[in-house]
Formats: structure tokens, C-alpha cells, sequence
DNA sequence: GCGCACAAAACTGTATACACTCTATTCCGC
DNA sequence: GCGGAATAGAGTGTATACAGTTTTGTGCGC
């Protein structure tokens, strides 16, 4: 990423990439948890004006990877903690969601639904030979769960629910990447998780894959819950 | 609703007015789905700067209220088209929010939950009555099925759930609002799904709980997927 | 009368100036 | 030295000017 000098991008495309760069910046942890946003600071790191930062901050903060620290009138936006409760509840909302598109697709016609099975399948193996090595790649790992989810989500979801995963998921990001970096040798659950949910989707019992997804979850919200618990909460005072 | 002259607003409130003025003007049917909303129109309109309008219409958009009108390099909002597959999809989300949020409910203390009970009995015997008259008011019809499903939500959803729902569950109030209008004496069935959701709770029963909710919506989704076929899409060209 | 090209109007994207609020610091009085 | 008030600074809210793009209308040529 080019840190500065981002005035020659696109007449209509300013705000999107302030949007991704700021949360690039607080996902991969690097804009701590707790920490104020400004945006004059944000405008002039980035070259840009005020307007399209305003746009990228109100999109965050409406996704809920910024909020507002309490002040009577002004807005003092302020970069989300990461708590073990937001955590649990993440985790359940995702669950939901995926759950739903894991019904859908375990409903598609036959034909891509095979599709779906087998690219499924690879990614899972790939996931179950990352995790096996000694020194797992914590990267990887995560780039090859979401690389699972999102394969069913974007065969078989609809416009609405697509937007919706799109707005919520990256937010799991954050736990995600704790998660792994910490237990990158306990995800060998997740594998066997993930099995069972290619195995509904195959034989397209739709209440089944969506019970599956979401017992993932859950019990991925469980072992990180754990996590949280032993290695501490984050800005929060 | 004052038409023009809210210029008297209070200095950081005006985004969130606008906001609500355009999204009532939505839900209510008169801004036309298809309809062009231009920035400066509605600026003008109101009284205000075209920035606070700006920051109304991101909103509107990342909520799914308007959507961008296909052309290349600038964004035209549109009021969101209704459409049968949209109403089904929409349904199915807040099939699956509300149903988390259930579940949680079922999981609330003892004290609580009895409250809560109490409550939901009450607004679902209102709710009865109302649709049981010669001609049942259709405003009144709305309104008490969607406080029943609101009582339930703030009184177990944590922070992200309910601010999801806040975000997805009005836009379902054009199609309920089209439902009731067309179908009012056909929410008997309504009544009796609320009842059963109320005893889940009342014993407890988490996963029965968000069952009984998803089958209340699901049922709904069913039962408005046919009126729309008879009575037409809107906004579709 | 039809079509194409050019021009003008309409709108959005961006930048910037100004106003208002909140905070923090400093200075004065005690 | 301590506390409070005044003031300076920082930062957001709003308005507005300007630029670039798309659309629409108009006129000319055929």
C-alpha cells in the first residue's frame, strides 16, 4: 500500500479506497482498538480533502469498525475495542448469516451445486495439509477459512444477503486473525466442522447445512471466547 | 412533518433528519420505487446544505433504501424497486436476525422473561382484536405486529444484533405495509405463530424459540410472495 | 423527417472556507 | 499551591464554490 499519495486515484473512487485503507489499518490491528480518528489527520496523511474521509468514516462507523466516543454534541469517532461479548455476539450474528447461505446453496440445482461441493472439498484439504505442518502460517490459515465460507456464500446467496455478509464477515476479521495466530494448532475442529457442512450441502438437506454452519461458529465463538479470556480484552479504558 | 424549513435544526442532528424524512417519504410509498432522488433537490427542499443531505443518501444506500442507477462514472440514487424475490430475501434475513434474537430470549434470566412474556402476550391479544373487527385498520395492524417483534429484540439483543436489525428491519415495513394492506383479514395465522413463539420463551426453549420465529417469518413470505404476484412489481422499469 | 454532432444544462465529486463546540492549558486570584 | 475562569487550540458540522461527467436539447446537414 503507498502510504501517501493517493491524490491521483479516480474521480469516483476516493472514498472507497480511504475506506479500505482505514480498515485494513484497524483489522490487521495496526490503528489500535481505542484510538481516535481525526479526520483532518486522515484527509492530509492520505492527500485528499475532508469529503470523501467523511464518507469512508460514516461507512465504518456504520459497520461498525468505528464508533463514537461520548461527547454531548460532537461526533469523536474512535476505533471499536475488541471484547470477548462483541466477539460472542459477532460470531452469532455470522453464524446466522452464513447459516442462511449455507441453506440456500444446499437448495441450488444439482448441477453447480456439484461445482460448489468439489471446490469446497479442495479448499478444506488445503486448510487440513496448512494446518498439519510445524509451523503453520497464520496467514494462510485464515485466508483459506474465509476462502471456504465465502465459496457457498457467493454460489448461493442473493443480492441482499451478499451485501449484508460483505458489511458484517470482515468485521470477524479481527477475531479471526487473533484466533488463529493463538490457536493455529486447534483448528483441526474446523476441519472436521467444515466436512460435515460439504456433506449436507452434497445431498442438499438445506436445514441440515444450515445447522452446520452454524454449530461451526459456535463452537469456533467458544474456543475464542477461551482465547479472549487468557490473553486479555482491548481498548477498553 | 414540517414540509420545508427545517433549517432551524439542532447543528449535528441534521443528517439523521433527512434521513428519516427520506426514508419515511420511502416506506410510505411516496417516493415511487424507480424514482430519481437528486442531491440538490432534496437540499433545496429542506433547506439545507447539500452536505447533511449527502450523508443521508450513503445511508439510505448502504441500508438498501436506494440504489445506484447504473452509469459508468457517477452514482444516480434511485428508490430500491419491490420486488417479489427482494420481499422473499429480506423476509429471510430478518428471519434469521429476529430469530437469533429469540433465541437469546428463551435464554434470559426468569425474572426478565416473565416480563417480557407478560409483555408479548398483551401486544399479540391487541393485536387479535384489532384484525378481528369488521375493518381492521391497517396502520394499527401494522404497528402492533411490529412492536411484538421489537419487544422481544431489545429485550435480549446485544448491540450488534440490534443495531443490524435497526438497520435491515425497516426496509421490510414497504412490503409488510403492502401485506396488510391487501391481506388484512389474513393475519390470523400471524397471531397464532406469535403465540407459539410465546410459549418457547416462556419455557425457555432456545432452539424451539428461534424456530418458531423463523417459521413465522418464512410462513410470511410465503403468504406475501403470492399477493405480489397478483398485484405486480413496482419500479421495475 | 431523420440522424448526428455540438452545446448547454443538470448533477455529482471534491476541495475549502467558515462557524461552532469542546478541551486543555495557562494565568490570575485567593 | 490550588482552584477557577478565560482563552487559545483542535476538530467537527455546514455551506458553498468549482471541476468534471453525463444527459438532454437543439440545430444543421443530408
Amino acid at each position: 500500500m503507498k502510504a501517501t499519495g493517493l491524490s491521483s486515484v479516480a474521480r469516483g473512487a476516493r472514498p472507497a479506497v480511504v475506506y479500505a485503507a482505514l480498515r485494513e489499518l484497524i483489522v490487521r490491528g495496526q490503528l489500535a482498538p481505542g484510538s481516535r480518528i481525526v479526520e483532518t489527520d486522515v484527509a492530509s496523511k492520505l492527500r485528499v480533502s475532508r469529503t470523501p474521509v467523511r464518507g469512508a468514516l460514516q461507512r465504518l462507523q456504520q459497520e461498525g469498525y468505528i464508533v463514537d466516543a461520548p461527547s454531548l454534541q460532537q461526533s469523536r469517532p474512535t476505533v471499536a475495542p475488541m471484547t470477548r461479548e462483541d466477539a460472542l455476539e459477532l460470531f452469532a450474528i455470522v453464524a446466522e448469516i452464513e447459516g442462511l447461505a449455507a441453506r440456500c446453496a444446499a437448495s441450488l440445482a444439482a448441477a453447480p451445486r456439484a461445482t460448489l461441493v468439489a471446490d469446497l472439498t479442495t479448499i478444506n484439504t488445503r486448510l487440513e495439509r496448512a494446518s498439519r505442518v510445524a509451523q503453520p502460517k497464520h496467514d494462510l490459515l485464515y485466508e483459506l477459512d474465509e476462502a471456504f465460507h465465502r465459496r457457498y456464500v457467493e454460489a448461493a446467496a442473493g443480492p441482499r444477503l451478499r451485501a449484508l455478509h460483505d458489511a458484517v464477515k470482515p468485521q470477524a476479521e479481527r477475531y479471526e486473525r487473533l484466533y488463529v495466530s493463538l490457536l493455529s494448532r486447534g483448528i483441526a475442529p474446523s476441519v472436521s466442522e467444515h466436512r460435515a457442512i460439504v456433506r449436507t450441502i452434497r445431498v442438499g438437506d438445506a436445514d441440515a447445512a444450515q445447522r452446520a454452519v452454524q454449530t461451526n461458529w459456535r463452537n469456533a465463538a467458544a474456543r475464542l471466547g477461551k482465547v479472549i479470556a487468557t490473553v486479555g480484552e482491548r481498548g477498553q479504558w
